[in-house]
DNA sequence: CGCGCGCTTGACTAACTTCAAAGATGGTGG
DNA sequence: CCACCATCTTTGAAGTTAGTCAAGCGCGCG
């Protein structure tokens, strides 16, 4: 069952956790008129949803588990530009053809849409057009904070923004859940697996955080965490 | 004349370079109607247009010179997001407030719109909607190309990227202005000065580029530069 | 002409990576 | 239910790249 087509099943109008986590400031007010016509696609564990150069017909929102959004270098090497958690729209900015691949960092479910639905939806509905300015807008910022990281950040500072990040976005602000592993995280901060273990080893035996099982991480000490995220 | 005030004249029409340099994918087809609203802005070298955290009542377009979007940690260091060329848009993401300080690279001129003007614009012709979602798109996609530049790639790879970026977006292939410093440069590209400086020297050595006087570049083997920015 | 700023170059250092191997973890099949 | 295996994580030691510190160079401006 490896190479599996995307299973994907009539849209039983589903919210799931889709209400339940509004990641993004721009609500889901105006946006929730999509889920009318939308289908709900399952992946499992790193399958990928599309690839870079894929013609883009549909884009899609995240109902439960992860995924990331990466690119990769002719050698291999990769980087992962965001996660994205249940409530993140996914492709919505492409034009054309998409620009990075995304797969599955663990099993999810999304939502799919068509593009010329949404293109019909915005005709009729001027406001939407707003949400979505919004959404990519939100995407931009959260790029550029991404570029000041990885610039001028150490490896501290960078591990120790990206589990308050986190935090920010789970709801929840003293635990976080990681679903990706540590080479994911280490695509993501442009580290190697060995340093993200061993500066999770550091935070950990300065009491800073508690490592739970399960993939759990416990902030301990927000502050101090902080403190050395280096906030701008 | 150091802290003078941003002095700012009525708008002559003036399309000026602006018409020249399309940079950005998005035509300036429809946008062109916002020029009957502008009004022209002159910044000298490092002058400030505006500050991270300022409201955004006003996006610009730059008509000559070029500016920079940067942010800084508390400690001082500082990342350069990107840089603004003639016909490029500065801030037009922005909602509430900016989100990074905007600077003058070299002496430079924009126009200023006033953001409510555009929201009754956008009202009025939804197809300027469509190509403002364009441009900051384009944004996005720069900034998620940067991502991977900063995340993974070395400091001969970053630099000739960087340089190949700069001649796709001057028009002439083979030869760039670079209106900025070299630590501007080491603050996009997430290296320090002399890094960038030893490598345009390695560079140059090597036969790929050429310096000549008044911040210009000729790219002599685009191709070697090509494969030396490892494209993906 | 001289001064200031930006650029270049050199020697040394620090941070992160690479390479290697041992230690968890969790899912599967007997 | 437990043992096994693949995969992920942690840890250690050595190596590299880019950073830091310091000094000299060169261009442009007053």
């Amino acid at each position: 069952m490896l190479a599996t087509a995307i299973r994907t099943e009539a849209a039983p109008n589903s919210h799931l956790a889709a209400s339940a986590f509004a990641t993004r400031p721009a609500g889901d007010g105006d946006l929730a008129a999509l889920d009318r016509i939308g289908t709900v696609v399952s992946l499992h564990r790193d399958q990928a949803l599309f690839g870079e150069g894929d013609p883009a017909q549909y884009f899609y929102k995240v109902l439960t588990g992860a995924v990331r959004s990466c690119r990769v270098l002719a050698d291999g090497r990769r980087h992962i530009a965001e996660f994205l958690l249940p409530g993140d729209f996914v492709g919505i900015e492409a034009a054309g053809t998409h620009h990075a691949t995304v797969e599955a960092v663990s099993d999810a479910t999304l939502m799919r849409y068509s593009r010329s639905a949404l293109d019909r939806l915005v005709q009729q509905q001027p406001r939407l057009g707003k949400s979505l300015l919004g959404l990519v807008c939100s995407e931009l910022y959260a790029a550029q904070a991404q570029l000041l990281l990885l610039g001028r950040k150490n490896a501290v500072e960078r591990l120790a923004s990206f589990l308050l990040a986190m935090a920010e976005r789970s709801g929840e602000a003293d635990r976080v859940s990681l679903p990706m592993t540590r080479c994911d995280i280490a695509d993501h901060l442009g580290l190697t697996t060995e340093t993200v273990s061993r500066i999770f080893t550091q935070l950990k035996s300065q009491g800073v955080i508690r490592l739970g099982g399960g993939s759990e991480v416990e902030l301990k000490h927000r502050g101090e965490l902080e403190a050395l995220a280096e906030a701008a």
